[in-house]
DNA sequence: CTGTGTGCAAACACTTTGCAGGTGT
DNA sequence: ACACCTGCAAAGTGTTTGCACACAG
């Protein structure tokens, strides 16, 4: 899909700001930081765009935030179509690959499991996975 | 383990403050933001200090950081003794409840699951769980 | 036309660094 | 005694807010 229609298929407005920001995200193919995409933008581009455009590319469930354990919160675009009646909420898996640094968003049917004990009620999972890549093996 | 002996066995020297902070993340009893540790410093406490004890903590393995999604990085006392010969790195979860809003650390046996598509290899995997604990529900 | 988005400046919050002096072993 | 730890000040970095103007719908 084209950044205008995802934008509009959101709930948003379209910019060239906008536009810009997901085609960097497309280009990426990968979930990146704040900075990576800081950093692809013209220089003169304004930090604060950025910040309040991905907060609510976020708000509108354009994309998802993944938290990484050694760095910085890194974001992916929510290609697989997140318009599940009951919320946007469901388990996902990431994947860190230790050579090349990239985070890809595992496909659904990988599904992350965890046993809990017993008392508990599991809502969902967010799983970080580190190895190696098929580019890097 | 009190305090102090959990400091000596990690190399690290006895002193006041550092037992104050290994005290204050006893009490709690689960994973805490450097926020919740520093409310419940005296209000004097010098940030610097925290910052600091924090990252030798770490570099010791006496903590080890929970990244959370909604939020900030949490930490936790390493009691499940992860003096391994081989590296602390082995797959971790952790479990938040959205009523109560703690984090624990799920015992070792509860070792998430994750499928990886051919041609990945398997390093380690961090979860974060949520769900009800079996105080809340 | 109306409400949203943008850019700039400034405020704010968080974290790190340097250094002098204090403390544990 | 020596290395490590602490506290203060200051710098550095990242993020948020307020406001006037621009622009998409």
């Amino acid at each position: 899909m084209n950044s205008n229609d995802l934008l509009k298929s959101h709930g948003l407005r379209v910019t060239a700001q906008r536009s810009l920001i997901i085609n960097i995200f497309q280009d990426f193919g990968y979930a990146v930081s704040n900075k990576d995409i800081l950093d692809k933008l013209p220089k003169d581009f304004d930090r604060v765009t950025l910040y309040r455009t991905l907060k609510s590319f976020e708000d509108k469930g354009l994309l998802h935030v993944i938290p990484d354990p050694e760095g910085e919160a890194k974001y992916a675009l929510c290609n697989h179509d997140h318009t599940h009646a009951h919320g946007h909420d469901h388990s996902h898996a990431h994947f860190k690959c230790t050579q090349c640094h990239k985070v890809i968003c595992l496909p659904d049917h990988h599904e992350p499991q965890v046993k809990i004990p017993s008392g508990y009620t599991l809502d969902k999972v967010i799983a970080l996975a580190t190895g190696t890549c098929d580019q890097c093996s």
